[in-house]
DNA sequence: AGTTAGCACTCATAGCAGTAGAGTGCTAAC
DNA sequence: GTTAGCACTCTACTGCTATGAGTGCTAACT
């Protein structure tokens, strides 16, 4: 059966309707809604139509109709356009994301809690992980006479500090020895070469010395390993409390699955840009949520993404469009750090 | 009325079965799991005098009881004892604390982790704010040709960094003068003292120099505002949806206190170590909670609290050994770390 | 051929007894 | 002071009915 523009007008009034109402919607106040007159017969006539060729649900027989999760897709696919943010959208937008721009550490936490903050809904950000990252250099710092920190700065603009204590009075002297040694050794190798194994060559190599150095090697190895694990920032997920559709088991699913961050790294890193509707993401806990999932890109590379997860009844272009812009900004905003340095 | 002995045994059981079924608690059952053996018609009686008294509230008529606010209040000041951890406990806790023990940036992150994984809640920790400490020192880091890091270590071993960008090449030699300076006129001050108008003195100080240290400045007021906010962290927020007390409007009503951690931290700061039952936090999306509250000592000053959130009926003696545990050993690393500096 | 009015049919929901069972409070005996 | 016995209360559950929203179908209309 051929979807005419008719029945495409009618599948997005069902959409707007119940995104606004979360009710099923019946051909009465459907035909009210529409902006051609038409009467009720016919349209449940079109919606008898719609439900054949799997774009509607109906929960019962005498209940209205609900977009289906195949409805949502031929309605992100073909029929929305996402919404532009307005210039006072984009201010609102700068505005927040303003108190992190300027520390790539906490730009991703501050882009989180924008996104959670302009939808109501929970927002995950991540950034590429370690495994892809090269070093660009390591840092030290003392902080008192027997501690000093160690920062490992990545080639995606991240910095990963720790701080060691040494059993003998630390001097100038000494941590300029060690910034030579570990730079030398370390800068421009991939993050994901500092491995335990790599570490105790380097000790090594070092003869004497590494004796001295053994407490700054450990230290340096928990960046490594932080700079290695997926780096994955989420805010917002007390908002899902709010959403009827969300109750109970339902809500506990969710909020176990988001309580285990590799495995959503995993899962956006390796989506692409895209809407996960219901079940399509294949995680059953998500089964009755959408994913809306955006990449974004450092110097024309992909680098992270950034996601909101709610209901799969929510305002698509409008959120799209959100994202859209707040997925070029964050890249924008990462390449200028980065290029900075 | 006196609360004989027999009728304390009576509210400790009534209050051990309620805390395992969250059943009201019948005569039957009672008599079935006192260690002393009566008719259930005695126990009745003793039952309705310690309704009486106000230890115990009846749902209605033809149900159990249900311990009353007042019956946890004389149960936890007068009934219970703190159940010590057992050794495999203290080493379990211990492992969990372990990855975050040598950062105190981060400590207090893994505190609230271990205190939401053990105890099955929700977990807070607070530091005490900037307002109380004193800048031990400014520290800077080139981190690329034109960005560096300011780094701000407080008395209380906390550091705040943030990365800040000029307009000309930086050599070591400037950031030589940059430490110089800063540490001369900030070193020993109390951070709450870092304020904006303090910072324009500061550049007025400095004649041109100031135009040259505009942006680490901007850095170093940041750090400070960072280290003058109440730090507040959080964690096992989602625990509470497993609780059946916690439902719908009630849960939604905790949440977004938690929401506002500054309100958090003020009820924290000013509770002393106790036991918030219901209402008596004066908070009223606490109302059908229970809050216990944990400070603990660095160096033998009050310092921060550790608190766990929970439903009322909970556990007391179990959890009130582990948080006891906890908030000594949170004392104690924090006091070696900020001794070895 | 497409549209519409009319009507029978379906099904969830709310409301209303009636019943079973848990638990109390009281009384009288021990 | 303790206990057995019993009437009383109240909730939770079940089954029933009425209601109404909404559909699907048919026949008439344009």
């Amino acid at each position: 059966m051929e979807l005419t523009p008719r029945k495409q007008k009618i599948l997005e009034t069902i959409i707007d309707l119940y995104t606004v109402s979360g009710e099923p919607v019946g051909s009465k106040v459907l035909c009210e809604n529409l902006d051609f007159s038409v009467s009720s017969a016919t349209v449940r006539n079109e919606m008898s139509d719609l439900a054949a060729m799997g774009l509607l649900d109906q929960p019962h027989t005498s209940a209205g109709r609900v977009p289906s999760e195949h409805g949502y897709r031929i309605y992100i696919d073909e029929l929305m356009k996402p919404l532009p943010v307005t210039p006072e959208e984009r201010h609102f937008i700068d505005a927040l994301l303003l108190p992190s721009a300027y520390d790539p550490e906490k730009l991703l936490d501050g882009v989180a809690r924008t996104l959670a903050g302009i939808t109501h809904m929970a927002a995950i950000t991540t950034t590429p992980s370690g495994s892809v990252s090269k070093i660009a250099g390591v840092q030290f710092v003392q902080t008192s006479r027997r501690t000093a920190m160690v920062i490992l700065m990545t080639s995606s603009g991240t910095m990963y500090s720790r701080v060691f204590h040494c059993n003998f009075e630390l001097t100038p002297e000494i941590l300029r020895v060690f910034f030579r040694v570990f730079n030398e050794s370390l800068a421009g190798k991939p993050v994901r070469s500092i491995t335990p194994a790599y570490i105790q060559t380097m000790g090594a190599s070092m003869g004497e010395a590494a004796l001295l150095m053994s407490s700054a090697l450990a230290a340096l190895q928990d960046t490594a390993r932080e700079a290695m694990g997926s780096d994955v920032r989420m805010d917002g997920q007390t908002n899902l409390l709010f959403f009827p559709e969300f109750h109970e088991a339902n809500l506990r699913r969710i909020m176990r699955y988001l309580s285990r961050p590799q495995e959503v790294y995993q899962l956006l890193e390796r989506a692409g840009s895209r809407v996960y509707i219901g079940r399509e993401s294949g995680v059953s806990a998500l089964r009755d949520a959408s994913l809306v999932i955006k990449h974004y890109a450092v110097r024309g590379q992909d680098a992270g993404t950034i996601a909101v997860l709610g209901p799969v009844r929510m305002n698509y272009p409008k959120l799209i469009g959100s994202m859209d812009y707040l997925a070029s900004s964050v890249g924008r905003m990462l390449t200028e750090l980065i290029n900075l340095q």
